[in-house]
DNA sequence: CAGCTTGCTGACTGTTCGGTCAGCAAGTAT
DNA sequence: ATACTTGCTGACCGAACAGTCAGCAAGCTG
């Protein structure tokens, strides 16, 4: 009775272990997760596993890479086709984004690379390269648009396009940490973007 | 030749221990760290650690706390005892707290915290007490005497002492992170301050 | 069907590391 | 000195786990 074992599917196997991956690493964490783990989920074995990633630092890094570009990528997108006004794009689409972010996957990557970003260097390059920077590029972009058109005063700010999102990443750690403690932070990124868009305005 | 092989230390030890243990999970972090680095460090032996702690986790706890309580006792009280005006406050040594905050071993804490804070939830609820809501309250007081006194006007602000702080939990990780990255800091603080004053100032 | 390629399994290995404990020696009391 | 208490050591144990590999079977191909 040679019932079937497994079935061969080459192909669909990276995406559904690296899927696997995430959902473990967002659960214990990465130094705590079992490659075991990660197979079991994925439903094959652990050996296959290594023959689609090397090791598990591999592993970690395609994580990331397969969460966070695709997101990022669709951000700059949508970003530069925009038409709105720079004031309207800060308090329409970006405010949007930043109320999604806190509770997306990629607050988990965020917790992922504070843990072990120090012990990934490349890792952390490929995110500064790849997001990180880009990102501020984005939001440069637009500061920029917006003292062109004569919208916005040329403030610290310009160069300081970190200053917009600060309160983003301080919510997703904050959700990360106090989930169950009381934050309204749709109202603080609210505020904060108001705060922004007082400061700069012509 | 019965050399001296140790000494008898049972006041210090514990302290000792602790900062030994500071040092190799700012190193590592906590789950790459060795309870024997950690010995070793303190210059004792595995086995004297867990007579001071029974865990590795304990010993972690006793670290976040050793670190992170003194800091904020004397936050607290250099607060509570100023008498500038609010605006002077969050202009001077608000400022310059959330100056120094990024280089300091409050970093290394934040990331214990974020990396290690899902499977200690016990550890989170004391650092939200001891910590995180009592540097809240502070700042919500300040805010509280700004109005009271005329100074401020009461903006949501008021109620989210949270936008104060959250560039500063944004330069700790940015640094921990992408410590080799241009980014001023200190003036990304500064103008955020400056942003916060203006928006409130009545 | 036979024969071949290769995706896949799961038992195994070597090692690392948290935690234990029997006993030793530093300090103390007498 | 002698006896006693206890801070301290370091060898040891067992479990957990990253990574390996010999061989099995799924699915071609003719």
């Amino acid at each position: 009775m040679p019932q079937r074992r497994y079935r061969r599917r080459k192909r669909e196997r990276p995406d559904e272990i690296t899927a696997a991956a995430f959902d473990a690493f967002a659960e214990n964490g990465y130094a705590a997760t079992r490659v075991e783990d990660v197979a079991r989920r994925a439903g094959i074995s652990k050996g296959l596993m290594y023959l689609y990633f090397k090791t598990k630092e591999e592993l970690f890094k395609a994580v990331v890479r397969s969460v966070v570009l695709p997101r990022v990528n669709r951000l700059e997108a949508a970003i530069e086709s925009s038409d709105l006004s720079a004031e309207a794009f800060l308090r329409g689409p970006l405010l949007e984004l930043m109320k999604q972010l806190p509770g997306s996957p990629v607050g988990i990557v965020v917790r992922l690379l504070v843990a072990e970003g120090p012990k990934h260097p490349d890792l952390v390059e490929y995110y500064w390269d790849k997001v990180a920077s880009r990102g501020f590029g984005v939001l440069s972009r637009v500061l920029e648009r917006g003292v062109e058109q004569g919208e916005f005063k040329r403030t610290a700010v310009n160069e300081l396009p970190q200053l917009l999102i600060a309160p983003t990443l301080f919510s997703v750690i904050f959700k990360l940490l106090f989930c169950d403690k009381p934050l309204d932070i749709n109202r603080l990124l609210e505020t904060h973007i108001d705060m922004v868009v007082n400061y700069i305005k012509a």
